[in-house]
DNA sequence: ATGAAAGCGCTAACAA
DNA sequence: TTGTTAGCGCTTTCAT
């Protein structure tokens, strides 16, 4: 039943060595229970020292049963490939604020399969074991998921999705308003979107393809500016190795962009080393900028980019998440949370021998 | 105590509205209890009609009391950068082997700080709260940690790191060994190692910094050829913004590497646009070559490879772990895995524009 | 300042 | 084939 031939350490075995009883040790070892200040100090001094002679931890199940809570909070997200880059950050910031609650995090992947079968549910749906989820599905929701925590009531966050409740966001639309405006500011006429991975080519795609695209053509309609977006369309796709001679044909014309906005750091690659195909310094005839967690500074000048607040947003998730605990009827309002600019050294004034307007 | 104004339901509520006894339905319900199938399929029918009707979810928690098993493990990772690259297909092979002996994964990050104070323990280590766990500390790995598992004999399995016993890593030695070879095969006899991040500028690096050039430095001293280390070092640190400039010196030299094998996708972008800049096509005049979770596809051919077997990795750890679970004492020798190399489209035989010895 | 008792929801050994 | 009983380890209420 335990780990060790001998029993693991228990408040009853406490009780005994010290003489106390078993509600007493209890209260003595927990500093934020309702009684504890009620004990001597020396009295808890002396349980304090027993329980760590013992090795005592306390089985966070019993107190789970008997408490009505866990103590930890799962975060849902798909099977499917996830933009990784995306995770350390939110780890940080989840964490961060979990610990302050003193809760913990269970980690649930869902395979779309197998949510129809309700026998194959996973456990973190089928059983009773986390007091509220964090949850990063973008698109293809499965149903069942849905219905489960509708059904049970579920607190649940939704991050990284557009919801009007319950969700928090970083305002993708916004930061490529912003980046392009910034351009725009510098001088810059001709500004291309790089998106190769994505553009027209998903039926459903995540809200930030749609949004960042959408805030640049934004700002460039603002000021006047005809929109030139580099994207794989139904008729034409770029595949991956073919990006890159693209993107130097693209920068070798003779009205070429001075400046690229990409949807995300691999869209910049092909445009960089098409650039220098062409010939062109990035960074002084050629300004690029992006979104990521962090600029990319191994290719020469840090690249400028729009910081994904992944920390925040995980932080806000959690705060949201305690408040839909204790209040599981009302309806949070979505947070869209500000992306700062980093301008790296990649974003300067176009360079005199490009094709002025 | 529960998310609705109206209780959860348990298994006292279906036994009250079946007829049945408590045990009873507890015994139907689990396809797995070792008395389930005394019961008539009619009765199991009925308890479990009645169960989804209610929207019954088992209590984890009062099941893991009863039971002596939470039905969890945890990963414990450093709050340190993590590669996160790492991370995705990591987590799908413990997923999917945890799904098959349906059980949770629970994270927990340890910042050093926290580690000296034991107040502030993360729960995960001052509970008693999962069954075993999987730890991916790769080096200073915290004392409190490692004396918590040894005194409460927690089953626990190293991933990522050199161990003796209850290990799983990956064979970067003989991935980085076989890289070298199949180029030395291929013709080259000048070839490089970039590792621009690490060098020797850490005391105490990843086994994998110190492996993969032992690799690549032995299948050279076995040809009898002159390795070439671009690396920093403490008397020379090759800062980002730098590296590009730097690959592209070495390579417009005369007698430049026909090859470059990179510790990393990151250590490889310099090189590929030093390249470029060097006037030299990749896959073409110049050979290159890493390691990663899948080859890189965005920069022309994709990037010969030694694929990370990241998710065999986890599923390998989970399936060790349920055995040490089953036999704390036990110790269980070290899994090494081999690695599989993709040659993609970068690893050709030296073009007779560079020099050959 | 401390203890006794009841109960959380579940499992398992033993009866019937 | 089903019920009874006794826990699991903890928290909380109510006495003292």
């Amino acid at each position: 039943m335990y780990y060790t031939g001998e029993m693991a350490a228990t408040l009853m075995e406490i009780a005994r060595r010290t003489g106390l009883s078993k509600s007493s040790v209890s209260q003595c070892l927990r500093s934020d229970g309702p009684k504890s200040h009620l004990f001597r100090p020396e009295t808890r001094e002396r349980v304090r020292r027993i329980a760590a002679e013992l090795g005592y931890r306390p089985n966070s199940a019993a107190r789970a049963t008997a408490y009505g809570r866990t103590g930890s909070i799962a975060l849902l997200m798909s099977i499917n490939p996830i933009r990784s880059s995306l995770f350390e950050g939110l780890l940080c910031g989840l964490h961060d604020e979990l610990h302050r609650n003193d809760m913990q995090l269970a980690i649930a992947r869902m395979p779309d399969e197998e949510l129809s079968d309700d026998q194959r549910l996973p456990k973190i749906l089928r059983d009773w074991c986390c007091d509220g989820m964090i949850i990063n599905y973008t698109d293809a929701i499965p149903a069942p998921m849905k219905a489960i925590i509708r059904e049970h009531q579920i607190p649940a966050i939704w991050i990284n999705s557009k919801q009007e409740h319950d969700c928090v966001r970083p305002d993708d639309f916004g930061a490529a308003q912003q980046i392009a405006q910034r351009l725009i500011e510098l001088g810059h006429r001709r500004i291309a979107f790089s998106d190769f991975s994505h553009g027209m080519t998903y039926a459903d795609p995540h809200y930030s393809v749609i949004d960042r695209r959408g805030g640049y053509e934004r700002a460039l309609a603002d000021a006047g500016l005809q929109p030139e977006v580099w994207a794989s369309t139904d008729d034409e796709r770029i595949p991956g190795d073919q990006r890159m001679a693209y993107a130097t044909a693209k920068l070798s014309a003779r009205d070429r962009p001075t400046a690229v906005i990409g949807y995300s750091q691999n869209d910049l690659f092909p445009v960089h080393a098409g650039a220098l195909a062409a010939g062109l310094t990035v960074g002084r005839d050629l300004s690029i900028a992006t979104f990521a967690p962090a600029p990319y500074t191994h290719l020469g000048p840090p690249f400028a980019t729009c910081i994904l607040p992944e920390e925040e947003m995980g932080r806000s998730a959690v705060e949201m998440l305690m408040q839909k605990i204790a209040d599981p009827a009302g309806l949070l309002p979505a947070r869209v949370l500000k992306m700062h600019f980093n301008p790296g050294g990649t974003c300067v004034p176009p360079s005199g021998d490009s094709t002025e307007d």
